[in-house]
DNA sequence: CGTTAATCAGTAATAGTTACCATTATGGAT
DNA sequence: ATCCATAATGGTAACTATTACTGATTAACG
């Protein structure tokens, strides 16, 4: 009746490689690189795997603002930073704050269990040419629409 | 060449119902309440009305972790708290604090721009039944996956 | 009014993910 | 070592949320 986990290949080379990464791969970007190694895998088994993982505890499951789900080979209370130009993802070394839940329940009727924090912005690699035009282009859009009747 | 948003019954309506809610509906609850009044509306009608607006920022987009985005009728520097029982949104009023991007930008490489903190709990209508079963679930779902050999 | 670009309804297409199912393989018991 | 119940797999279909396309309609300016 207990069922558990079993040790296969696929689950095996997933959490591996996923091991290897201090990144946040998407489903697919793990399913390409444990393909390398076990070609015949399929795409549904790295999701099912995941998912699996990440109930366990044994990986952690990003589920990040408006974009696909990103995994985590490592737990623990951090939080994540998202590069607006390239849509990779960080660990920030800023230790999740408990105490941000107590003054949150003072505020609400709600009973709450927990919080996440994302952080968004530039990365070192896309600052210098990306965060000007993306300015522009933010501008360029609100002017179109603000600024009408003339 | 100025393009401006025109105003048509669609919009008009989309506009009134979302201001009439404190909830933070999706944008297919949206089409739901439109439709009474405007039978004839699309649902593409509703989605792009729903970007255009947030673009324009008379209404705002929340880009919730996992799941569908939500508007918000009232734009505001808020966070929000979402029921993991029943999925309503709602709005804490615990102001957003913009020094924590600057606690965070001294901890990493990142050009960091803003941040989205988001609670999850149980809402007064579903602390009392589902909290205990919530809390059940989760721990038997530990307990056959970690519990193994025995 | 007439013109024209914005908008519409309806529908097809897309992306990411999950569900299904017949077959295979794992791991505890024999 | 072999057996066997069932967890897991590959392949594929289905599903959900959203976006894109298209030809018809309409708001807003002159």
């Amino acid at each position: 009746m207990t069922e558990h986990l079993r040790e296969t290949s696929q689950r095996r080379v997933i959490l591996e490689e996923l091991g290897k990464l201090t990144s946040h791969p998407t489903a697919n970007e793990i399913y390409e690189l444990v393909r390398k190694r076990l070609p015949r895998i399929s795409l549904g088994t790295v999701y099912r795997n995941l998912e699996l993982l990440s109930q366990s505890g044994l990986i952690q499951k990003l589920e990040m603002a408006g974009t696909q789900k990103r995994f985590d080979g490592t737990i623990g209370n951090h939080y994540h930073i998202r590069c607006i130009g390239c849509g990779r993802v960080d660990d920030l070394r800023l230790p999740a704050m408990k105490s941000i839940d107590e003054a949150a329940a003072d505020l609400s009727d709600y009973e709450i269990l927990w919080h996440k924090m994302e952080f968004g912005g530039f990365c070192p690699d896309c600052i210098t040419p990306r965060s000007k035009r993306g300015e522009i282009e933010i501008l360029d859009i609100k002017k179109n629409i603000i600024g009408r009747k003339d």
